[in-house]
DNA sequence: CATGAATGAGGTTTCATTCAT
DNA sequence: GATGAATGAAACCTCATTCAT
């Protein structure tokens, strides 16, 4: 591992677990045992690291969503595969979901580098649209279908890991068609 | 309006434009008109202005969710008010929402604040409860329902803020449809 | 008790276990059940209030050390007596002990005070010039005769209160013939 | 010499002249030219300052306690010589004796340094408790005789350098031989 | 690439004091 | 005499960043 990935990786346990505002520099210097001086040679200041880890997290969840989607399967199914690929990213990296959850919205991170993120889920973008000129999905703009999507599994995450239910498939299932059934034609 | 008022809304004012760490109290000093010292004297520090600010907002959120629910409605009816108050609590006031969205998960909040804030909408709790009893919405733990709803809203919300869509009233009827249709059995 | 000696005495109380520099106004009011304005009343300001308190306490101090001497003893029995009195007024009052010894030489109490509270142990003074005039005790400056003893009565009273000896009549006795011998002539 | 010397040595000047209260940080920052930062890189906070101060002093003092005495000595010249040891160390050094002078009873040096700074005076510790094995010194507490011995040292630097006394050889013997004959046996 | 002592602007908070009631 | 909300200067300390090694 190196030194650059060792200050990643501190950055993202400590913003998760403190904030923003109460992790220092220090703090991530003493917890990623590196020198001052070798965070700034990695990065430009302290908004670039951020920036940075913002944008990584965005690219490795990006590759996660579509992972296991092929032609043979019927819409329907891609449907549930890429629900399904979000959720276990998010249950299975809790501290990334924490992140980029909080940071999505917050004007911390530059829009910049919000929208270079944003080309990440492009595929996703692109299976909504799909969806809709076949009809099989409402006549809802995009943009709304996705965050409803992404609104649902992240409720569905966070309730999982602050113990607030009890995970099980059914649950799972249920869960997915509740938001298959809020974008579906009737 | 008393000083402790003027602290109040300059602060949602500063953060939600700023954000926390960049919304210092010499800022919040000044743009209320007020001295240091009077601030310290209503709020224990920064944290706790934080704290009370959120606490206030959810009592107030409260409020509004329940306004004009009579028992001369039917469910469906009382679930689509239920779902238009909030979203116009939220559109009507964008730094409030801002603010409470924000933090809602943060760790700036303590979570003592976070628990107490939750019996504000109690009652939006009960309605979900009584919804599943009578048949009308399926069998999902109540804390999924409810989130599922406030994230679309909040969706909803945002990106009529952020001017991403154009309100109008069928898009808002499609919108609460979409809501009703992830909870209501089939 | 009035306000004012409720005041004096918690101030006293609080100087002792905390130090000055730990004791701000507004925890003497509070632990006082008093008002700020109150303190302001009877006392020009903080430092007026620990001058205050230093001169009266030296006053109290000076009543204690002349008790039960009369023209009946001769010298050395009235020295004994005077040590005594002064180790039972500091073992009985340890807070005004502490205080006294703290602040004699310290920058915080203003010089005039410091020569006005002189004047309450003249007696003492002119009791040790005498001893000299009359050959008991030895040819050293007064002051230093004066802080010798008072220097072995604190250092004794100091040790008991800190349990660091415990006290017994006849340890008293030998403490204070080590006093006695150590400024009577040979 | 060292930022961290700088800061240190300034810290004793000012706050012997000032004292604690009266002695802001800014001060010291400003009188030892050094930054806020270095101030608080080499020392956790204000009070840890003074407690490092206070324990250098004390080890120093410790050092200079012992200087030249050596096996040859009988025990008297040997008594007479730790004397001026301490006392020539208060009087050259005014500023560090009325620091450890002031703050060796003050709440503001927090225990634990208090306690192990008393290890740097083992050696005159177990001096007087030789001296009343061979029965050269009366039965008193050790830790008696050590405070009056220090107490007549301090009262007696104390009054030369307020120049309520002029110091000469001749009174510098007598005042030694009141401490010597307040403790030896008759 | 890596180090860590040093920087100093600016952060939060304290605190003696006032004054209208 | 007594109250306590309000004041604002100044206190302590933090923190992102630099630079000589």
């Amino acid at each position: 591992m190196t030194k650059r990935e060792q200050v990643l990786e501190t950055t993202l346990n400590l913003i998760t677990d403190l904030g923003f505002h109460a992790t220092p520099m220090a703090l991530i210097i003493k917890k990623s045992n590196v020198a001052a001086g070798t965070i700034y040679h990695h990065f430009k200041n302290k908004e670039d690291l951020i920036d940075t880890l913002y944008s990584e997290l965005k690219a490795e969840m990006g590759k996660a969503i579509i992972q296991g989607i092929n032609e043979e399967l019927i819409y329907k199914e891609k449907f549930f595969r890429i629900w399904k690929n979000l959720f276990l990213f998010f249950l299975n990296n809790p501290k990334k979901f924490e992140f980029l959850e909080h940071y999505a919205h917050s004007p911390l991170i530059r829009k910049e580098i919000k929208q270079v993120s944003k080309s990440y889920y492009r595929p996703a973008i692109d299976f909504i649209e799909s969806g809709i000129k076949l009809g099989i999905l409402r006549e809802l703009p995009v943009d709304i279908s996705i965050n409803l999507i992404f609104g649902n599994i992240s409720t569905f995450v966070r309730m999982i890991l602050l113990e607030e239910i009890v995970f099980n498939e059914e649950l799972l299932e249920k869960t997915i068609q509740s938001s298959w059934d809020s974008i579906k034609t009737n």
